[in-house]
RNA sequence: GGGCGCGUAGCUCAAACGGAUAGAGCAUCGGAUUUCUAAUCCGACGGUUGCAGGUUCGAUUCCUGCCGCGCCUACCA
């Protein structure tokens, strides 16, 4: 309700410049929170309107209180020095509004969204670095589908790479290893322990003898021929590690639709398809000499082009791209590298290859979810996957470029519509402070010493496992949570902690704006006080106990409250300057839609996660204010428990689409 | 060398689109529980927003230069 109150405000202040001052070219209006509730619920800054109109900005904002006219919503405005106009919200109305739980239509636009995350080679246990991506993947779905959208969500797995290959060569020529004994192996629990201790290994063996290397050449190359020994025994290696991530990324409730197998890109030919097309275009140019001599390549994103600001139409002579900008696409033996599959896979996922994967059932979760697997022939029956509207592809910031080169290969190729709706959902970095790195072990050179943080590295066995890191969560909260319900049964403290320790988890990955480089820090994500998801189930489940020892159910509280409490009610509990810290909790509330709206606009998830502290923090200080149960006004009773019911409710649903849950309590 | 990003309190981070007195958490210190759970609350302490200019009514935010740090810049993925 108040996001729509907030569009139809800055819509309304628009059309009445407008009609006042005809013809002048406007900026857009902006909405703010004025710095103190007593102020008023909105701020809208009128000093960008002072130049264009010629007019003071105190006196524009007077033209616009004495001329807008009555608004549904709306008490009343005030003109604020230096040039501020403060609009104040019927707190009654909007009272009403939301102990009914009203929502406005909304507009959703059509089409599906595709959003690809975690992506994780298959060749060793996940880490906090793919948590984060995760964590921000799920959670930006979880947003989308709270607004009316589609989703569906894909886990690109390159099966056939170098990490992969590197595991391969670990198996086959370190521990020299038949297949039937790797394929034992893969059964054993963790097995992407396993081979996250043999990929550190083989690093170590590729250093001690450069020869050794010769082995992930010729490893990589049999990878990519389905027929031969060394493919088999890295899909059954790369489909087992997959596996355990799905199982892994299921503990934190993130699930996958699609799974789209680099293997099948490959043999499906998915590239040669594309590679027509994009010579077709003029995408990419044959270097005849040079370094990149019998290459395919094309100009990397971000490289100026020679003429971008001269249009001249007849000059047709294709632009030569100096070395330094070139990509190579296609490479001197006819190979093809990552960004060129990227690039069919991104024409495949808008509709614009005429190809498609075969698929097949591979995983189901617990609650009959299935998820699918590309494969070279599939199942007849299967759901549509591609084709779609939207792309987000989260994936870290290093591969900014790439992901670039990608878009502008699609724009190009004339597909300006799907480049315009692709999208690089960036992040930064998961980081171990030397503090942390100590913690676990490792021995740090003089040169990391002086370091303020430590990169993860799965080539050499450095960083903290995810499910290590769940399992230390699960046990820490498991101690608070022994100590405090003593009566309750083993399995129920461990549910109760596990939600706790995926609260935490999650709220930690979530909290830190996306690009910045989080340095974990055991201390500080094991925490469960403060900013932390803990402190945010904390407020609900105190929430919950309230209508517990009053005896009412709070999920259908909202409807009989409507009809107990009339507007007259509400309009004399907010009336009084004790009522404003009141209030300010019931504006909190009525924020979800906006905040959401807000994240997917920004592809910033963190300020949801900054709305549901605020809101933890807001109702906390109520809940020490205001004795709700032994309140002898019975009126004041009932406003006071409308007010823990919807602002339990708004918690609950900001924590969901966080994917956060709440134990009944803690 | 070129490109991208970052630099805010002792530490970790906020402040979307330039706006009202730059805010939180942690840490430190001092308080609060006969009450709906103290995983909580209240208070104190803590700032030349890396440096120097510029743009303007107004700059943590935009522009230029400099300093420091990170990433990208492979016929790897």
């Amino acid at each position: 309700m108040y996001r729509h109150l907030e569009h139809r405000l800055a819509q309304r202040v628009l059309e009445c410049l407008q009609r006042r001052y005809p013809g002048v070219a406007l900026p857009g209006v902006v909405v703010e929170q004025p710095p103190k509730v007593e102020l008023g619920d909105f701020a809208i800054p009128i000093f960008p309107f002072a130049k264009p109109l010629r007019v003071a900005p105190l006196k524009i904002a007077e033209t616009i209180r004495a001329e807008i006219g009555a608004m549904e919503g709306i008490a009343g405005m005030q003109v604020a020095p230096p040039g501020y106009l403060n609009i104040s919200i019927d707190r009654a109305w909007m009272a009403a509004a939301l102990v009914a739980d009203q929502k406005p239509p909304t507009e959703i636009p059509p089409g599906k969204i595709l959003v690809e995350h975690s992506s994780i080679n298959p060749n060793k246990a996940a880490h906090i670095g793919h948590l984060r991506n995760a964590i921000l993947g799920d959670t930006f779905v979880r947003l989308l589908r709270y607004a009316g959208r589609e989703v569906d969500i894909q886990n690109y797995i390159d099966n056939t790479g170098v990490q992969v290959a590197d595991v391969v060569v670990g198996f086959m020529h370190i521990e020299k290893k038949s297949r039937a004994e790797i394929e034992a192996l893969t059964r054993q629990p963790r097995f992407d322990y396993y081979c996250w201790n043999l990929y550190a290994r083989v690093s170590q063996w590729y250093e001690a003898d450069k020869a050794n290397r010769q082995l992930r050449l010729q490893t990589l190359h049999a990878i990519e021929d389905a027929s031969t020994e060394t493919a088999a025994v890295a899909d059954l290696i790369s489909v087992a590690v997959l596996r355990r991530h799905l199982e892994t990324m299921d503990r934190l409730d993130i699930e996958y639709d699609f799974l789209p197998r680099e293997s099948e890109i490959l043999h499906l030919h998915f590239w040669d398809a594309a590679f027509t097309k994009l010579k077709e275009a003029g995408v990419l140019t044959f270097e005849s000499e040079g370094k990149n001599e019998g290459c395919w390549v094309m100009r990397r994103a971000g490289t100026a082009e020679p003429n971008a600001t001269t249009e001249d139409t007849e000059d047709t002579e294709v632009d030569k791209i100096t070395e330094e900008d070139q990509k190579v696409i296609v490479r001197s033996n006819g190979t093809v590298g990552y960004v060129g599959k990227d690039i069919a896979y991104h024409m495949w996922k808008f509709g614009l290859l005429g190809r498609d994967f075969g698929y097949r059932k591979f995983y189901r979760y617990p609650n009959n979810h299935d998820c699918w697997i590309s494969t070279a022939d599939g199942e007849k029956d299967h759901p549509h996957f591609g084709d779609v509207a939207e792309n987000y592809n989260v994936i870290d910031v290093r591969q900014s470029e790439a992901q670039n080169t990608v878009k502008e290969a699609l724009r190009d190729l004339g597909y300006g519509e799907a480049a315009d709706h692709f999208t690089h959902f960036s992040y930064g970095m998961v980081v171990l402070t030397p503090r942390c790195a100590a913690e676990l072990g490792y021995n740090l050179s003089e040169e990391e010493k002086t370091r303020s943080f430590i990169g993860v590295s799965g080539r050499k066995g450095f960083g903290v496992k995810a499910d290590d890191l769940l399992d230390q969560l699960i046990v820490s909260a498991k101690k608070e949570v022994d100590s405090r319900h003593p009566q309750l049964s083993d399995p129920e403290r461990l549910q109760i902690a596990t939600q706790i320790a995926i609260g935490a988890l999650r709220y930690f990955m979530l909290k830190y704006t996306k690009q910045s480089v989080i340095a974990f820090d055991f201390k500080e994500a094991l925490s469960f006080e403060g900013e932390t998801g803990p402190y945010a189930q904390y407020a609900v489940v105190r929430a919950t106990s309230i209508f517990r020892k009053a005896g009412v159910d709070p999920e259908t509280f909202g409807q009989d409250a409507a009809s107990q409490i009339s507007p007259a009610d509400l309009a004399q509990a907010f009336t009084g300057e004790a009522a404003n810290e009141i209030w300010e909790l019931w504006l909190a509330s009525s924020k979800t839609s906006s905040v959401i709206e807000q994240c997917i606009a920004t592809t910033e998830p963190a300020f949801l996660a900054k709305h549901v502290f605020q809101l933890g923090q807001l109702f906390n200080a109520f809940y020490h204010r205001h004795p709700i149960l032994s309140e002898p006004d019975e009126r004041q009773k009932a406003f006071l428990l409308a007010t823990v019911a919807v602002v339990r409710r708004e918690l609950m649903r900001c924590l969901a689409v966080m994917g956060i849950t709440v134990p009944p309590v803690m």
